[in-house]
DNA sequence: TAACCTTTGTACCGAACGGTACAGAATCAT
DNA sequence: ATGATTCTGTACCGTTCGGTACAAAGGTTA
């Protein structure tokens, strides 16, 4: 039979705009059949666990990219201030400029946060830390460190929720501006 | 028949609970029987509409609430910078602490956003407006004023949602007095 | 008591849910 | 060419979904 996917691989983005789009709760079997051509029969093939190894896959998928884009970055960068601007950069980038919302957000706050309780929690304490991190080695104290990165994430991820309130992507883009300014640019005025 | 609840109204702030728990699609009629006492017959007579008559009242409680507690007090507060005060205090106490995650926000978020697409953006647009008129009787320009309003309101929901993934609600209460700190401390330094 | 009207529980509806079974078609290695 | 493997569609499973129907049980008024 022809096959419409090569890779199992192919169907995570896929998964993942669903997910968004409707929550865990709401990504019902049927939906994903239609959006992604395939039977169930395929679709457990690919993800015997079913809905729950889909979301693992998604969140799985998105964990690596955020490794690799942001993380590794602001963690290694000979220039921290480069780190920084690079996650920004990539963040606008991963968030479509503020018309996509962040999965592992939605996922953080209803009851499915208990089936992804330690993906969640491991996600944004990663960003956190490498954030921190980057900000240190531009001179902040740890502890100013810290604070500054949970304001830039808690910034991020609540400039999403507005934007999408709104139906107004420049929200986000307006806010991501700000905060790259407040690490970067006043980072010696402390 | 003896009666459970002598009004509707009682059984409003339960279902914001609910919601908040499960979301708008997790939240079946079976786990709202089990919470409430009530069967679907009970229901369905205060709240004719069934699930998003239930949905609607309770959207419709918090925004009267934030009206009174919130909205007002900024726009109408003698001195504005009391009515800032008071806005973060009826904050930290709507969201007990930062163990309750935001009702409108999450809502926002998925395509449940479609069901109630303009209370969710009234309820943002007001509060943020609200604010910015507090700030700007403190000394802001419309713009800074507007700017600030939208940095704290996604602020606080950005913490929100870093709280209830890391389970821990200091996180909450620290973005917020660093909220409160740029609002009010750092308002003539402008 | 008798006639209400409000509130309640239960039984039930068709539809959709997540998941399984399985036969057969396409592909690949030999 | 042949056999094994990978992939796919369909039919079906039991359960739960949101919602309706309705009769009986309270309270209220006369």
């Amino acid at each position: 039979m022809a096959r419409k996917f090569s890779e199992r691989r192919d169907l995570v983005p896929i998964l993942g705009e669903l997910f968004r789009e409707h929550g865990f709760a709401g990504t019902s079997l049927s939906i994903i059949t239609a959006r992604t051509g395939l039977g169930k029969g395929s679709l457990y093939h690919f993800f015997p666990d079913g809905k729950q190894g889909m979301a693992d896959a998604v969140l799985d998928d998105v964990a690596t990219w955020f490794e690799d884009e942001v993380f590794t970055p602001l963690r290694e960068s000979r220039d921290p201030a480069a780190g920084i601007e690079r996650m920004f950069e990539a963040t606008v980038r991963f968030f479509q400029s503020g018309r996509r919302i962040c999965l592992v957000g939605t996922f953080a706050l209803d009851d499915t946060r208990d089936r992804f309780a330690s993906i969640v929690q491991g996600y944004f304490a990663a960003w956190r830390d490498a954030l921190a991190t980057a900000l240190r080695r531009r001179g902040y104290t740890g502890a100013a460190a810290r604070e500054i990165a949970e304001d830039i994430l808690a910034g991020i991820q609540g400039a999403l929720v507005l934007a999408r309130s709104q139906d107004d992507p420049q929200i986000f883009m307006r806010a991501v501006q700000r905060l790259r300014n407040r690490a970067l640019v006043t980072a010696y005025a402390d």
